[in-house]
RNA sequence: GCGAUCGUAGCUCAGUUGGUUAGAGCGCCGGUUUGUGGUACCGGAGGUCGGGGGUUCGAGACCCCUCGAUCGCCCCA
């Protein structure tokens, strides 16, 4: 919008998001969710800066992906170094690992969450500020932490009442078995090339594994028969896939194995995991085309990036904004009470039981602005559980307490509280 | 970076093949009615129809540009 007034109300960047009311509260509902799981599995919280050197993206996610190459926010500090608003929580984590002994801690399970940023085209479930929940196990090489894992998020699914997601797992093996499957699929592809989609003919020489996730049906046609992973796993590599869904069985963890499933960022290997909707499911109405709720994988590479000493982890990572919008209306809790002023006279009493009713745990909500004769309507349509109306009659205080819920359980407090304060 | 759709009151939206002074509902403010009650009625505030240019006797509507939003591709949570 260009406009010649001076004093025209900036507008928000693009890709970002203020988020109020029902929004909002799903939005705290999925973080104080989060947080609850993450105590009951002993995942210690910690905080990151929400900037780093550009470095510690460009090196551990990988210079050539999407993300270092053309999604992130850098720019250079009044020192003329090159610092970037973090576009994911790992690299983060493993610079913070490193640079402070956590090693330590080792085997360390971590959780956090905030805000994180990337330069792209806002669309359903995706802004250019989004938020993330984030859980790590570092310097655990066992598949037992691969199951820990997944266990804590498929807990923390069904306690945000999500239903209708699914979690899809695939293994990328060992280092020699992802070069032997990859030098595979290119032969694979190359020979067809030519009935490539042309973003799939350069994936062929940027990163092969995409294709086998293609949204395009000509080279759907052609990945059904394409080499799987599974022929070229090591026995360790199969061995390690087969603890992994043997202790997911165990935990009681619904799993599908998904062949095709690869993770965008090169230092997965072993495990890799999303939880998707399933196909004309609600959730996946909900979502959009950004249907992963939920992914993440096995990173053993990622701190030798960082010159740190060989170290196993496992993380994943959620979107708080496309979990919240599977939960909407969940965490907006009922008005307890609502106190009507109806006579000016009357505001400060108001005022004071309000603060009784608080006190007392009550969530209190008082109605003692506007025409008098309409705060009884307003109180209404808060649709509390107890309405109480000050009014002035003839004279005297004229008190009444009526109770609008009946299944509301606290009426015989809340009724006490009012007799106490009204002498009734 | 590419594509599609869409911008009218605080919000949700009407607005006919271009035709007087741009409307409704909700919300907000005030009044009348009611007087232990989610009432009904009356009134008010609030819009240079995203912005600029063009076509026309006449543009909210048609054309071009621009800004913005939404959704999709790429990629990803």
């Amino acid at each position: 919008m260009s406009s010649k007034k001076p004093n025209k109300t900036p507008q928000a960047i693009r890709g970002t998001q203020d988020i109020f009311g029902p929004d909002a509260e799903a939005f705290a509902f999925v973080v104080e969710t989060f947080e609850r799981v993450r105590k009951l599995y002993r995942f210690r919280r910690a905080e990151m800066p929400v900037f780093e050197k550009t470095e510690v993206f460009s090196r551990a996610i990988g210079e050539t992906t999407d993300v270092v190459s053309k999604e992130m926010y850098s720019f250079d500090d009044r020192g003329g170094e090159s610092l970037t608003l973090r576009p994911e929580f790992t690299a983060g984590i493993a610079r913070a690992y490193l640079t402070n002994g956590w090693q330590q801690h080792a085997p360390l399970k971590l959780a956090t969450h905030g805000p994180l940023f990337r330069y792209e085209r806002p669309q359903k479930g995706r802004y250019r500020q989004f938020h993330q929940l984030d859980a790590e196990i570092i310097g655990a090489g066992e598949p037992q932490a691969d199951v820990e894992l997944l266990a804590m998020a498929d807990q923390l699914l069904k306690e945000l009442g999500i239903t209708g997601v699914t979690l899809h797992l695939n293994t990328l093996g060992d280092a020699d078995s992802r070069d032997a499957w990859r030098g595979a699929l290119v032969e694979y592809f190359r020979a067809v090339q030519g009935e490539l989609s042309e973003d799939s003919q350069e994936r062929l020489e940027k990163n092969p594994l995409r294709i086998l996730d293609s949204k395009d049906r000509r080279d759907q046609k052609f990945v059904a028969d394409a080499p799987k992973i599974d022929a070229f796993l090591s026995d360790e590599a199969l061995a390690f896939f087969e603890a992994v869904t043997s202790g997911l069985d165990a935990a009681g963890v619904q799993w599908t194995r998904a062949e095709s499933l690869v993770r965008g960022l090169d230092y997965y290997r072993h495990t890799a995991f999303e939880f998707v909707p399933d196909e004309g499911s609600e959730a996946a109405g909900l979502l959009g085309s950004q249907s992963t709720v939920l992914g993440g994988g096995r990173y053993d590479g990622l701190m030798e990036s960082l010159a740190g000493p060989a170290t196993p982890a496992v993380g994943w990572a959620a979107g708080i904004e496309r979990l919240a919008m599977l939960c909407n209306g969940t965490g907006c809790e009922q008005l307890e009470v609502a106190i009507a002023a109806e006579n000016s006279d009357r505001e400060g009493e108001a005022a004071e039981m309000a603060a009784a009713f608080r006190y007392a745990g009550f969530s209190t909500e008082v109605f003692a602005s506007g025409s008098p004769k309409k705060r009884y309507d307003k109180a209404r349509k808060a649709e509390p559980a107890i309405l109480i109306s000050l009014d002035v009659r003839d004279g005297a205080s004229a008190n009444n307490l009526s109770a609008l819920d009946q299944d509301y359980q606290r009426e015989a407090d809340a009724a006490e509280i009012f007799a106490a304060r009204t002498g009734g």
